[in-house]
DNA sequence: ATATCAAACTAACAACTGTTAGTTTTAATT
DNA sequence: AATTAAAACTAACAGTTGTTAGTTTGATAT
Protein backbone atom coordinates (compact mmCIF):
# COMPACT_ATOMS: atom_id res chain seq x y z
CA UNK A 1 0.00 0.00 0.00
CA UNK A 2 2.72 2.46 0.99
CA UNK A 3 5.66 2.35 -1.38
CA UNK A 4 7.73 4.64 0.84
CA UNK A 5 10.05 3.13 3.41
CA UNK A 6 9.72 3.65 7.12
CA UNK A 7 12.27 6.46 7.32
CA UNK A 8 10.39 8.51 4.76
CA UNK A 9 7.18 7.96 6.68
CA UNK A 10 8.80 9.29 9.84
CA UNK A 11 10.03 12.36 8.02
CA UNK A 12 6.64 13.03 6.46
CA UNK A 13 4.79 12.67 9.75
CA UNK A 14 7.36 14.72 11.62
CA UNK A 15 7.08 17.51 9.05
CA UNK A 16 3.33 17.51 9.52
CA UNK A 17 3.66 17.79 13.30
CA UNK A 18 6.42 20.41 13.07
CA UNK A 19 4.14 22.47 10.85
CA UNK A 20 1.37 22.42 13.45
CA UNK A 21 3.35 23.05 16.63
CA UNK A 22 6.92 23.84 15.66
CA UNK A 23 10.06 21.72 16.03
CA UNK A 24 10.67 22.36 19.73
CA UNK A 25 7.11 21.65 20.81
CA UNK A 26 7.03 18.26 19.11
CA UNK A 27 8.52 15.39 21.11
CA UNK A 28 9.87 12.11 19.83
CA UNK A 29 6.97 10.52 21.69
CA UNK A 30 4.54 12.67 19.68
CA UNK A 31 6.07 11.48 16.42
CA UNK A 32 6.07 7.88 17.60
CA UNK A 33 2.45 8.04 18.70
CA UNK A 34 1.41 9.41 15.32
CA UNK A 35 3.00 6.29 13.80
CA UNK A 36 1.54 3.93 16.40
CA UNK A 37 4.93 2.85 17.67
CA UNK A 38 7.08 3.67 20.72
CA UNK A 39 9.59 6.52 20.72
CA UNK A 40 12.60 4.22 21.04
CA UNK A 41 11.59 2.40 17.86
CA UNK A 42 12.15 5.56 15.86
CA UNK A 43 15.88 5.14 16.43
CA UNK A 44 15.92 2.00 14.30
CA UNK A 45 15.41 4.37 11.35
CA UNK A 46 16.82 7.77 12.22
CA UNK A 47 19.87 8.98 14.09
CA UNK A 48 18.32 11.81 16.07
CA UNK A 49 15.58 14.42 16.16
CA UNK A 50 18.06 16.83 14.61
CA UNK A 51 18.57 14.51 11.66
CA UNK A 52 14.84 14.58 10.92
CA UNK A 53 14.91 18.36 10.82
CA UNK A 54 17.93 18.41 8.54
CA UNK A 55 16.39 15.92 6.12
CA UNK A 56 13.16 17.90 5.95
CA UNK A 57 14.75 21.29 5.38
CA UNK A 58 17.96 20.82 3.40
CA UNK A 59 16.50 18.87 0.50
CA UNK A 60 13.92 21.54 -0.20
CA UNK A 61 16.36 24.38 0.30
CA UNK A 62 18.67 22.79 -2.27
CA UNK A 63 15.84 22.48 -4.75
CA UNK A 64 15.07 26.19 -4.41
CA UNK A 65 18.71 27.10 -4.74
CA UNK A 66 19.36 24.99 -7.81
CA UNK A 67 16.21 25.96 -9.69
CA UNK A 68 16.79 29.63 -8.95
CA UNK A 69 20.33 29.25 -10.27
CA UNK A 70 18.95 27.85 -13.51
CA UNK A 71 16.38 30.62 -13.84
CA UNK A 72 18.77 33.48 -13.21
CA UNK A 73 21.23 32.20 -15.81
CA UNK A 74 18.62 31.52 -18.47
CA UNK A 75 18.19 33.63 -21.58
CA UNK A 76 14.62 34.66 -20.86
CA UNK A 77 13.45 38.19 -20.13
CA UNK A 78 12.75 39.48 -16.64
CA UNK A 79 9.02 38.85 -16.69
CA UNK A 80 9.51 35.28 -17.83
CA UNK A 81 12.08 34.71 -15.11
CA UNK A 82 9.74 36.05 -12.45
CA UNK A 83 6.97 33.81 -13.72
CA UNK A 84 9.33 30.85 -13.39
CA UNK A 85 10.13 31.85 -9.80
CA UNK A 86 6.44 32.06 -8.99
CA UNK A 87 5.91 28.67 -10.59
CA UNK A 88 8.76 27.21 -8.52
CA UNK A 89 7.22 28.33 -5.24
CA UNK A 90 3.76 27.12 -6.21
CA UNK A 91 5.11 23.73 -7.32
CA UNK A 92 6.98 23.05 -4.10
CA UNK A 93 4.09 24.31 -1.98
CA UNK A 94 1.70 21.92 -3.68
CA UNK A 95 4.11 19.02 -3.41
CA UNK A 96 5.32 19.53 0.16
CA UNK A 97 3.62 22.23 2.16
CA UNK A 98 4.60 20.67 5.49
CA UNK A 99 8.31 20.74 4.74
CA UNK A 100 8.00 24.30 3.52
CA UNK A 101 6.35 25.38 6.76
CA UNK A 102 9.17 23.67 8.62
CA UNK A 103 11.81 25.40 6.52
CA UNK A 104 10.22 28.77 7.18
CA UNK A 105 9.63 28.40 10.90
CA UNK A 106 12.24 26.01 12.24
CA UNK A 107 15.41 26.63 10.25
CA UNK A 108 16.96 28.34 13.28
CA UNK A 109 16.95 25.01 15.10
CA UNK A 110 19.41 23.56 12.64
CA UNK A 111 22.87 23.22 14.16
CA UNK A 112 26.38 24.17 13.13
CA UNK A 113 27.27 23.13 9.60
CA UNK A 114 23.70 22.70 8.39
CA UNK A 115 22.64 26.04 9.86
CA UNK A 116 25.49 27.80 8.08
CA UNK A 117 24.73 25.93 4.87
CA UNK A 118 21.07 26.87 5.03
CA UNK A 119 21.78 30.55 5.69
CA UNK A 120 24.21 30.59 2.78
CA UNK A 121 21.60 29.11 0.47
CA UNK A 122 18.99 31.59 1.58
CA UNK A 123 21.35 34.51 0.99
CA UNK A 124 22.28 33.20 -2.44
CA UNK A 125 18.64 32.81 -3.30
CA UNK A 126 17.85 36.38 -2.33
CA UNK A 127 20.92 37.67 -4.16
CA UNK A 128 19.82 35.91 -7.33
CA UNK A 129 16.35 37.34 -6.94
CA UNK A 130 17.88 40.79 -6.47
CA UNK A 131 19.92 40.32 -9.66
CA UNK A 132 16.77 39.56 -11.64
CA UNK A 133 14.96 42.62 -10.30
CA UNK A 134 17.89 44.99 -10.80
CA UNK A 135 18.41 43.87 -14.35
CA UNK A 136 14.68 44.24 -14.95
CA UNK A 137 14.80 47.82 -13.68
CA UNK A 138 17.85 48.53 -15.85
CA UNK A 139 15.94 47.32 -18.96
CA UNK A 140 12.84 49.21 -17.88
CA UNK A 141 10.90 45.97 -17.75
CA UNK A 142 10.25 46.78 -14.10
CA UNK A 143 9.32 50.08 -12.46
CA UNK A 144 12.10 51.97 -10.75
CA UNK A 145 10.94 51.32 -7.18
CA UNK A 146 12.99 50.45 -4.11
CA UNK A 147 14.59 47.09 -4.90
CA UNK A 148 14.42 45.77 -1.35
CA UNK A 149 10.70 46.52 -1.09
CA UNK A 150 10.07 44.65 -4.32
CA UNK A 151 12.10 41.65 -3.20
CA UNK A 152 10.61 41.58 0.24
CA UNK A 153 6.98 41.87 -0.79
CA UNK A 154 7.27 39.29 -3.54
CA UNK A 155 9.23 36.76 -1.52
CA UNK A 156 7.01 37.21 1.52
CA UNK A 157 4.01 36.23 -0.52
CA UNK A 158 5.66 33.28 -2.22
CA UNK A 159 7.27 31.95 0.96
CA UNK A 160 4.04 31.86 2.93
CA UNK A 161 1.89 30.28 0.25
CA UNK A 162 1.84 27.13 2.38
CA UNK A 163 -0.20 29.00 4.99
CA UNK A 164 -3.04 29.60 2.57
CA UNK A 165 -2.99 26.65 0.30
CA UNK A 166 -5.38 23.95 1.41
CA UNK A 167 -7.88 26.40 2.88
CA UNK A 168 -11.38 25.97 1.57
CA UNK A 169 -11.43 29.32 -0.17
CA UNK A 170 -8.10 28.86 -1.95
CA UNK A 171 -8.27 28.52 -5.75
CA UNK A 172 -6.97 25.58 -7.76
CA UNK A 173 -3.31 25.60 -8.88
CA UNK A 174 -3.96 26.95 -12.36
CA UNK A 175 -6.11 29.84 -11.19
CA UNK A 176 -3.66 30.43 -8.38
CA UNK A 177 -0.70 30.74 -10.71
CA UNK A 178 -2.30 33.09 -13.22
CA UNK A 179 -3.81 35.31 -10.55
CA UNK A 180 -0.60 35.33 -8.55
CA UNK A 181 1.35 36.53 -11.58
CA UNK A 182 -1.23 39.23 -12.19
CA UNK A 183 -1.27 40.43 -8.58
CA UNK A 184 2.48 40.31 -7.99
CA UNK A 185 3.52 41.79 -11.30
CA UNK A 186 0.71 44.12 -12.38
CA UNK A 187 -0.83 45.01 -9.03
CA UNK A 188 -4.43 45.08 -7.99
CA UNK A 189 -5.46 48.65 -8.83
CA UNK B 1 16.43 55.30 33.70
CA UNK B 2 13.82 52.69 32.88
CA UNK B 3 10.33 54.00 33.38
CA UNK B 4 8.78 50.59 32.73
CA UNK B 5 8.03 48.29 35.61
CA UNK B 6 9.58 44.86 36.04
CA UNK B 7 6.67 42.96 34.54
CA UNK B 8 6.87 44.95 31.31
CA UNK B 9 10.60 44.29 31.16
CA UNK B 10 9.99 40.56 31.41
CA UNK B 11 7.43 40.71 28.63
CA UNK B 12 9.72 42.73 26.37
CA UNK B 13 12.69 40.43 26.91
CA UNK B 14 10.57 37.33 26.53
CA UNK B 15 9.16 38.62 23.23
CA UNK B 16 12.69 39.18 21.99
CA UNK B 17 13.72 35.64 22.89
CA UNK B 18 10.50 34.15 21.49
CA UNK B 19 11.20 35.93 18.23
CA UNK B 20 14.65 34.34 17.96
CA UNK B 21 13.87 30.77 18.98
CA UNK B 22 10.13 30.41 19.31
CA UNK B 23 8.00 30.06 22.45
CA UNK B 24 8.66 26.38 23.10
CA UNK B 25 12.42 26.60 22.72
CA UNK B 26 12.74 29.43 25.26
CA UNK B 27 12.86 28.33 28.91
CA UNK B 28 12.01 30.33 31.98
CA UNK B 29 15.71 30.04 32.83
CA UNK B 30 16.58 31.66 29.50
CA UNK B 31 14.30 34.60 30.25
CA UNK B 32 15.64 34.91 33.78
CA UNK B 33 19.25 34.83 32.61
CA UNK B 34 18.58 37.60 30.09
CA UNK B 35 17.38 39.69 33.05
CA UNK B 36 20.24 38.63 35.34
CA UNK B 37 17.96 37.00 37.86
CA UNK B 38 16.94 33.44 38.72
CA UNK B 39 14.00 31.70 37.10
CA UNK B 40 12.01 31.47 40.31
CA UNK B 41 12.18 35.24 40.72
CA UNK B 42 10.15 35.72 37.57
CA UNK B 43 7.14 34.38 39.45
CA UNK B 44 7.09 37.44 41.69
CA UNK B 45 5.88 39.31 38.60
CA UNK B 46 4.09 36.89 36.32
CA UNK B 47 1.75 33.98 36.88
CA UNK B 48 3.16 31.56 34.31
CA UNK B 49 4.99 31.23 31.01
CA UNK B 50 1.59 31.07 29.35
CA UNK B 51 0.62 34.43 30.80
CA UNK B 52 3.67 36.03 29.19
CA UNK B 53 2.60 34.69 25.80
CA UNK B 54 -0.95 35.91 26.27
CA UNK B 55 0.16 39.39 27.26
CA UNK B 56 2.48 39.65 24.26
CA UNK B 57 -0.02 38.47 21.68
CA UNK B 58 -3.49 39.57 22.73
CA UNK B 59 -2.76 43.26 23.15
CA UNK B 60 -1.40 43.55 19.62
CA UNK B 61 -4.11 41.40 18.14
CA UNK B 62 -6.72 43.67 19.70
CA UNK B 63 -5.02 46.74 18.27
CA UNK B 64 -5.16 45.23 14.78
CA UNK B 65 -8.77 44.23 15.23
CA UNK B 66 -9.93 47.60 16.50
CA UNK B 67 -8.08 49.70 13.97
CA UNK B 68 -9.28 47.51 11.11
CA UNK B 69 -12.81 47.92 12.39
CA UNK B 70 -12.43 51.70 12.26
CA UNK B 71 -10.96 51.60 8.76
CA UNK B 72 -13.60 49.33 7.27
CA UNK B 73 -16.42 51.49 8.60
CA UNK B 74 -14.89 54.79 7.53
CA UNK B 75 -16.22 56.88 4.64
CA UNK B 76 -13.03 56.75 2.61
CA UNK B 77 -12.62 55.08 -0.77
CA UNK B 78 -11.04 51.66 -1.22
CA UNK B 79 -7.57 52.93 -2.05
CA UNK B 80 -7.51 55.16 0.99
CA UNK B 81 -8.65 52.29 3.18
CA UNK B 82 -5.92 50.03 1.85
CA UNK B 83 -3.34 52.72 2.49
CA UNK B 84 -4.55 52.93 6.07
CA UNK B 85 -4.20 49.17 6.46
CA UNK B 86 -0.65 49.31 5.12
CA UNK B 87 0.10 52.15 7.52
CA UNK B 88 -1.31 50.13 10.42
CA UNK B 89 0.99 47.21 9.76
CA UNK B 90 4.05 49.41 9.30
CA UNK B 91 3.31 51.33 12.51
CA UNK B 92 2.99 48.25 14.67
CA UNK B 93 6.02 46.63 13.05
CA UNK B 94 8.15 49.66 13.85
CA UNK B 95 6.85 49.89 17.39
CA UNK B 96 6.95 46.24 18.36
CA UNK B 97 8.51 43.85 15.87
CA UNK B 98 9.26 41.24 18.55
CA UNK B 99 5.65 40.92 19.63
CA UNK B 100 4.56 40.73 16.02
CA UNK B 101 6.95 37.87 15.33
CA UNK B 102 5.56 36.15 18.39
CA UNK B 103 1.98 36.67 17.25
CA UNK B 104 2.78 35.23 13.84
CA UNK B 105 4.78 32.21 14.97
CA UNK B 106 3.55 31.26 18.42
CA UNK B 107 -0.18 31.97 18.48
CA UNK B 108 -0.88 28.22 18.34
CA UNK B 109 0.65 27.85 21.80
CA UNK B 110 -2.07 29.95 23.33
CA UNK B 111 -4.52 27.83 25.32
CA UNK B 112 -8.28 27.47 25.47
CA UNK B 113 -10.11 30.77 25.77
CA UNK B 114 -7.24 32.93 24.52
CA UNK B 115 -6.63 30.65 21.56
CA UNK B 116 -10.27 30.82 20.55
CA UNK B 117 -10.31 34.59 21.08
CA UNK B 118 -7.22 35.03 18.94
CA UNK B 119 -8.56 32.88 16.11
CA UNK B 120 -11.81 34.82 16.18
CA UNK B 121 -9.95 38.12 15.91
CA UNK B 122 -7.84 36.85 13.03
CA UNK B 123 -10.93 35.67 11.15
CA UNK B 124 -12.68 38.97 11.72
CA UNK B 125 -9.63 40.82 10.49
CA UNK B 126 -9.50 38.80 7.30
CA UNK B 127 -13.25 39.15 6.79
CA UNK B 128 -12.98 42.92 7.08
CA UNK B 129 -10.12 42.93 4.63
CA UNK B 130 -12.21 40.82 2.26
CA UNK B 131 -15.07 43.28 2.56
CA UNK B 132 -12.80 46.16 1.54
CA UNK B 133 -11.47 44.26 -1.48
CA UNK B 134 -14.88 43.07 -2.65
CA UNK B 135 -16.39 46.51 -2.42
CA UNK B 136 -13.35 47.86 -4.30
CA UNK B 137 -13.91 45.36 -7.09
CA UNK B 138 -17.62 46.23 -7.18
CA UNK B 139 -16.75 49.93 -7.64
CA UNK B 140 -14.09 49.08 -10.18
CA UNK B 141 -11.47 50.69 -7.98
CA UNK B 142 -9.75 47.30 -7.95
CA UNK B 143 -9.16 44.82 -10.78
CA UNK B 144 -11.50 41.87 -10.96
CA UNK B 145 -8.96 39.23 -9.85
CA UNK B 146 -9.45 36.31 -7.48
CA UNK B 147 -10.30 37.88 -4.12
CA UNK B 148 -8.49 35.27 -2.05
CA UNK B 149 -5.27 35.70 -4.01
CA UNK B 150 -5.41 39.45 -3.47
CA UNK B 151 -6.04 39.08 0.26
CA UNK B 152 -3.42 36.44 0.71
CA UNK B 153 -0.62 38.17 -1.17
CA UNK B 154 -1.25 41.52 0.47
CA UNK B 155 -1.60 40.19 4.01
CA UNK B 156 1.41 37.88 3.62
CA UNK B 157 3.58 40.83 2.82
CA UNK B 158 2.23 43.04 5.59
CA UNK B 159 2.31 40.32 8.23
CA UNK B 160 5.94 39.41 7.67
CA UNK B 161 7.28 42.95 7.54
CA UNK B 162 8.93 42.27 10.90
CA UNK B 163 11.23 39.76 9.20
CA UNK B 164 12.72 42.42 6.97
CA UNK B 165 12.60 45.54 8.97
CA UNK B 166 15.85 46.22 10.78
CA UNK B 167 17.97 44.61 8.09
CA UNK B 168 20.72 46.84 6.83
CA UNK B 169 19.26 47.14 3.36
CA UNK B 170 15.75 48.05 4.51
CA UNK B 171 14.59 51.58 3.74
CA UNK B 172 13.45 54.16 6.27
CA UNK B 173 9.76 54.19 7.28
CA UNK B 174 8.68 56.94 4.89
CA UNK B 175 10.31 55.35 1.86
CA UNK B 176 9.01 51.99 3.00
CA UNK B 177 5.43 53.19 3.19
CA UNK B 178 5.31 54.95 -0.18
CA UNK B 179 7.08 52.11 -2.00
CA UNK B 180 4.94 49.51 -0.28
CA UNK B 181 1.79 51.23 -1.44
CA UNK B 182 3.17 51.40 -4.98
CA UNK B 183 4.23 47.76 -5.05
CA UNK B 184 1.13 46.30 -3.40
CA UNK B 185 -1.41 48.41 -5.24
CA UNK B 186 0.10 49.21 -8.63
CA UNK B 187 2.49 46.30 -9.08
CA UNK B 188 6.07 46.28 -10.18
CA UNK B 189 5.74 45.96 -13.95
C1' DA C 1 15.40 52.45 64.76
C1' DT C 2 11.37 49.71 63.12
C1' DA C 3 8.20 48.04 60.20
C1' DT C 4 6.97 47.15 55.59
C1' DC C 5 7.00 45.22 51.13
C1' DA C 6 8.62 44.35 46.63
C1' DA C 7 11.85 41.54 44.62
C1' DA C 8 15.47 38.83 44.85
C1' DC C 9 17.24 34.27 46.55
C1' DT C 10 17.97 28.73 47.57
C1' DA C 11 16.19 24.29 47.31
C1' DA C 12 13.39 21.17 45.63
C1' DC C 13 9.46 18.80 43.12
C1' DA C 14 7.28 15.84 39.66
C1' DA C 15 6.85 15.50 34.97
C1' DC C 16 8.93 15.32 30.67
C1' DT C 17 12.96 15.35 27.36
C1' DG C 18 16.06 12.84 23.83
C1' DT C 19 18.42 8.83 23.74
C1' DT C 20 20.67 4.13 24.75
C1' DA C 21 20.92 -0.85 25.77
C1' DG C 22 19.26 -5.06 25.43
C1' DT C 23 15.34 -8.10 24.13
C1' DT C 24 11.43 -9.92 21.55
C1' DT C 25 8.51 -10.10 17.60
C1' DT C 26 7.58 -10.51 12.72
C1' DA C 27 8.16 -11.84 8.19
C1' DA C 28 10.91 -13.27 4.43
C1' DT C 29 14.81 -16.54 2.68
C1' DT C 30 17.21 -20.52 2.69
C1' DA D 1 12.51 -26.14 9.96
C1' DA D 2 16.19 -23.08 10.63
C1' DT D 3 18.33 -18.62 9.76
C1' DT D 4 18.40 -13.96 9.21
C1' DA D 5 17.44 -9.16 9.49
C1' DA D 6 14.34 -5.47 10.00
C1' DA D 7 11.59 -3.32 13.18
C1' DA D 8 9.12 -3.41 17.04
C1' DC D 9 9.37 -3.70 22.24
C1' DT D 10 10.58 -2.73 27.67
C1' DA D 11 13.28 -0.42 30.88
C1' DA D 12 16.00 2.95 32.13
C1' DC D 13 19.29 7.01 32.06
C1' DA D 14 20.72 11.76 32.92
C1' DG D 15 19.43 16.23 32.03
C1' DT D 16 15.86 19.77 31.53
C1' DT D 17 11.27 21.66 32.19
C1' DG D 18 7.78 24.88 34.60
C1' DT D 19 6.64 25.80 39.02
C1' DT D 20 6.16 26.07 44.32
C1' DA D 21 7.56 26.92 49.13
C1' DG D 22 9.96 29.24 52.20
C1' DT D 23 13.70 32.61 53.13
C1' DT D 24 16.74 36.63 52.68
C1' DT D 25 17.86 41.14 50.88
C1' DG D 26 17.43 46.04 50.31
C1' DA D 27 15.19 50.19 49.95
C1' DT D 28 11.35 53.23 51.59
C1' DA D 29 8.04 55.01 54.95
C1' DT D 30 6.88 55.44 59.66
Amino acid sequence: MKPTDRKSEIIAIAAQLFKEKGYSAVTMRDIAQAMNIKAASLYNHIKSKQEILVLIIIEIAEEFTQTMETIVHSEENTIQKLEKVIQLHIDITLRNADALACLNNDWMHLADAELAYFIKMREDYEDNFRTIIKSGIANQEIKNLNVEVIIFSTLSTLRTLYLWYGKKKSPNPTVLKSNMIQVLLNGIV
